[in-house]
DNA sequence: TTTCTAACA
DNA sequence: TGTTAGTA
């Protein structure tokens, strides 16, 4: 169960989850306050985001697209609990660690992981449920 | 330079 | 959501 930890570690800033993403930084910011995630901060209050906040955030955006509102997507994935708790346990730890990569290097360890570790997570009541809570 | 919060032409 | 202001 170490793998479910480097899952949960915060690691990058909030510009390098930008470019990952494709959200805009007020996008992101805005899913936070309405709880769809819960990155990390930093001793200087900054956010600090895990593999699985990115996945979150992927997640969110391809709701988004399909015309899901936040009230929509809030039912739709689970709510976070334990994952939070990891990552702000790791945080410090996490910190550190970022340092001593390259912002490459990070580039690299996310585009694996997120290419090979997905395996179609979208369900049928997905759809469905955005029959109800879709917002023209 | 980057990120943060708050606020609004 | 975009964007800007004033910080840290």
């Amino acid at each position: 169960m170490g793998d479910e930890i480097r899952r949960n570690m915060a690691l990058f800033p909030i510009g390098i989850v930008m470019k990952l993403t494709d959200l805009s930084a007020r996008q992101i910011r805005y899913y936070e306050q309405h709880e769809l995630i819960v990155p990390a901060r930093t001793s200087g209050n900054q956010r600090l985001f895990s593999f699985n906040d990115v996945e979150r955030l992927l997640e969110i955006k391809s709701l988004i697209e399909k015309g899901v509102n936040i009230a929509g997507i809030k039912q739709v994935m689970n709510p976070v609990t334990r994952e939070s708790e990891e990552a702000t346990v790791v945080s410090e730890l996490s910190e550190v660690k970022r340092r001593e990569l390259s912002e490459t290097q990070l580039h690299r360890m996310l585009k694996q992981q997120l290419l090979e570790k997905r395996p179609g997570k979208a369900s049928m009541i997905q759809g469905q449920l955005s029959h109800f809570y879709t917002k023209k």
